[in-house]
DNA sequence: TTCCGACAGTGGGGTCGCAAT
DNA sequence: ATTGCGACCCCACTATCGGAA
């Protein structure tokens, strides 16, 4: 199959706004691939490479060739030819690993290089992932989407459950198994702004668990020796987590596959800043004395697989009971059954106190299943608000091009002037953007690099954010932490903003 | 007919590893 | 030694579609 075919199914998906539409144009395209191209088109359809990743970024692709004319390239040729950009980006000079992106390039059109850039880029914006490409295989193959769903949970990677659907049908489909040293998909939460709300979503009673602020990890081990540590999108950091590795090769069952967090804890038991954690868990240099320095905790709150026997589908709180036999006391994450909202409160504000994130409230009687925020686990965190100043806007793209979206934040300075906080595009309705957009334009002053417009510091906008943190990148040395606008107060003057004080106070 | 679950899009801060400067 | 890029940790929120109620 030429690449211009899922060139223009792609266009013809990115122009259909409805969903079933969209669908119908993919699974078209599934119906006529050939099995040995299925992989390759399920992939760059659903905007992902089959390499996950190549080394390419907007940098690389700022330099291209002139397009060809005719459009000859076959999916086989590009994804041979970004197997071997890969390769040499895994170990070789940019100057090689440029050579053959320019030769990629040099055999595409115009058409085929704009959506091989945008592929590279992971922004296919075709209104198309998975979720939709889940519903074109299921179409496609004539199999029931849950079994597509189902498949994918327990193999993680869709263009390959896309594939075998096409070419066996469900029988396919049902042939997957979960497999230890395998990464299964993981579950997702979705949320709730307060215990209360996320009770009455799980249903009572349920269960409520710690949510610490650390990395999640699937913990896989087959055998006395074998212990395989993946993250949420499934990259094996094994290496980087030795502490996980010894703790999970002390339990006494020898084949596993658990769900957790790590996590790095001061000697006091209150946890260290995400970055700390993240620090040590993308660290692939000098680990064994980085472990000395800042140790790594775990803590387990889900089992998949124990003793051989798959959970999945079991409702959570068998599979809790699971855990529990398998998993030291001391590793599971804390967590109290009830449905009793008083009760809850006073377990969310023991949690917080303790300086952790917050809870994540389950159902007692959900499968684990991949994907689907907001089916049976929804986390609820502390919302902090600040009242900053806008300082200035960034253009927007995508489907807010045109207009102003991407706000910087500022607090007063009681010295005179603002320090700069951080950036927010979240929280705004369409409604909001056209009107920040006009009152922007109207304050525009100084200088401009074309993407950034510098404001006349006038407008006061009620921030939410989870925390403040260090900052390397901010002048005051601190910025915030998931910012996102509530509102704007028009009732506040400048001078009524929160100062640099109130927010470095927030940051013990 | 209205409601609501699921999805995609739009980007945020921070850190590491690696190659080039 | 420093800088820039790519990848990946953590992520919130709104608009939209289409099935459920």
């Amino acid at each position: 199959m030429l690449l211009i075919d899922v060139v223009r199914v792609s266009e013809a998906v990115t122009r259909t706004s409805a969903r079933l539409g969209k669908i119908g144009h993919l699974a078209e395209l599934l119906g006529r691939v050939g099995p040995d191209e299925a992989e390759i088109a399920i992939s760059y359809l659903s905007g992902e490479l089959p390499q996950r990743q190549v080394g390419v970024g907007w940098r690389t692709l700022e330099d291209i060739p002139q397009p060809k004319l005719a459009a000859t390239a076959t999916l086989t040729a590009v994804d041979e030819l970004l197997s071997r950009i890969k390769a040499v980006s895994g170990q070789g000079s940019q100057a090689a690993r440029k050579a053959l992106v320019a030769e990629l390039f040099a055999g595409l059109t115009s058409q085929e290089q704009q959506f091989m850039r945008r592929l590279l880029h992971g922004e296919l914006r075709q209104g198309a992932l998975d979720g939709v490409m889940i519903e074109a295989v299921a179409k496609a193959s004539g199999a029931p989407s849950a079994d597509v769903r189902r498949a994918l949970t327990l193999r993680g990677w869709l263009p390959a459950v896309g594939a075998a659907a096409l070419g066996g049908g469900v029988e396919a489909l049902r042939g997957f198994r979960l497999e230890v040293g395998r990464a299964v998909s993981p579950m997702l939460a979705g949320s709730a702004p307060n215990v209360a709300a996320a009770l009455e979503k799980a249903g009572t009673p349920a269960a409520l668990e710690w949510k610490l602020d650390g990395v999640r990890v699937q913990a896989h081990r087959s055998g006395p020796s074998t212990v395989t540590v993946f993250t949420r999108t499934l990259d094996d950091i094994t290496a980087q987590v030795p502490e996980l590795v010894e703790a999970v090769l002390a339990m006494p069952s020898d084949d596993l596959v658990l769900d957790g967090e790590v996590i790095a804890l001061r000697p006091d038991g209150r946890p260290h800043p995400f970055q700390v954690t993240a620090s040590r868990v993308s660290s692939k240099t000098g680990v064994e004395r980085l472990r000395e320095q800042t140790p790594l905790s775990v803590f387990f709150f889900d089992a998949l697989r124990v003793d051989g026997v798959d959970l999945l589908d079991l409702p959570y709180s068998q599979r809790q009971e699971a855990l529990a036999g398998a998993v030291p006391p001391g590793l599971l994450t804390p967590r109290l059954v009830t449905g009793d909202v008083a009760e809850a409160e006073k377990f969310f504000t023991d949690v917080v106190r303790a300086g952790h994130e917050g809870l994540v409230v389950k159902s007692l009687a959900s499968p684990y299943a991949a994907g689907r925020r907001g089916a049976g686990w929804i986390k609820v965190k502390p919302r902090h608000t600040l009242d900053l100043v806008v300082l200035a806007a960034e253009w927007g793209h995508g489907r807010r091009e045109g207009k102003l979206s991407n706000l910087h934040l500022g607090a007063r300075d009681p010295e005179g002037g603002f320090v700069m906080l951080g950036k927010t595009f979240k929280g705004l309705t369409d409604e909001l953007l056209a009107w920040q957009t006009e009152r922007f334009l109207e304050l525009a002053e100084g200088p401009t690099d074309g993407w950034t417009v510098t404001l006349r510091p006038e407008l006061v906008v009620e921030i939410a954010f989870d925390g403040v943190q260090r900052s390397p990148r901010y002048p005051g040395g601190m910025a915030l932490r998931f910012a996102r606008v509530l509102r704007y107060r028009p009732d506040k003057r400048v001078e009524d903003a929160d100062t640099v004080d109130t927010v470095r106070s927030l940051m013990l």
